[in-house]
DNA sequence: TTTCACTTTAGAACAATTATAAACTATAAG
DNA sequence: CTTATAGTTTATAATTGTTCTAAAGTGAAA
């Protein structure tokens, strides 16, 4: 992703290209593999990254406003921290708790057959499949 | 579940059956239903049942021996809080984010047709699928 | 009974996250 | 260009959920 995309990706979700900002995408989504992180380990990249710091504080808002945007999504995992993908599009993860790693599975390799209806005056969002991992 | 059964099911999980595990013990496993809970909703409930007060800690320390020896599950819900369920055969979940509830799904009814193989020397410890609600 | 490992407890410590308020900056308007 | 201002960043404080600590208490074996 060059660039000029990562500006226009910024503009037309309402988000001022700003230093901060554009250098998070940039480390982001200039990448071909989905990229699964915390809000910790991304601070410890960027910090090792780049040469001027980001403000914790500014990499939490900053994977906030993506998320609200659309251009991150969160991940279902127990623990007390939250996990963070590049990849929105709806699917699934392997989740090895052995070394704490997500990874994708796309969401047309899990077929479900059955499954119930959703309760009383609600409806299903979404449907997400959790493979826990054993050695 | 009586109160000899809830001594039986303490001492059989090497647990000694002391006043506050008693306690705890009884309040989540004489229901006819599962039970969805963090530690907090707990404390508050137990603060408000009970006439003796006890400990935050020793609820953490309860909740996680009961989980050890199996008594307990704990539910994949992102977000901060750890939630845990009385229903320990594999199941699965409905989570409504609007009440922030959790209802079990019955294994039998989801039905999986096809899953990926576990990636080089990992194998599938176990599935868990969850349904996010909307109204 | 006595003993002792196990348990409970209050409070400190810790980790992840969010709030605050002052300084800074992108950009729209003049 | 300037300037004004709403949006943004920042350091730090505050909050929340959880774990640790060490002293006091207790179940149960001998």
């Amino acid at each position: 992703m060059k660039k000029i995309d990562i500006l226009k990706k910024l503009r037309s979700s309402g988000l001022r290209p700003t230093k901060q900002r554009v250098e998070i995408a940039k480390f982001l989504f200039e990448r071909d593999k989905t990229f699964h992180f915390t809000v910790e380990s991304l601070n410890k990249l960027l910090m090792r990254k780049l040469s001027s710091k980001i403000s914790l504080a500014t990499i939490y808002n900053t994977v906030h406003s993506f998320k609200a945007a659309g251009h991150l999504s969160e991940v279902e995992v127990r623990g007390n921290k939250t996990y963070f993908d590049t990849n929105v599009l709806n699917h699934h993860h392997f989740y090895d708790s052995e070394t704490s790693e997500l990874i994708d599975i796309d969401a047309k390799d899990v077929v479900i057959q059955k499954i119930p209806k959703a309760p009383n005056g609600k409806k299903i969002k979404n449907v997400e499949v959790f493979i826990n991992l054993k050695n």
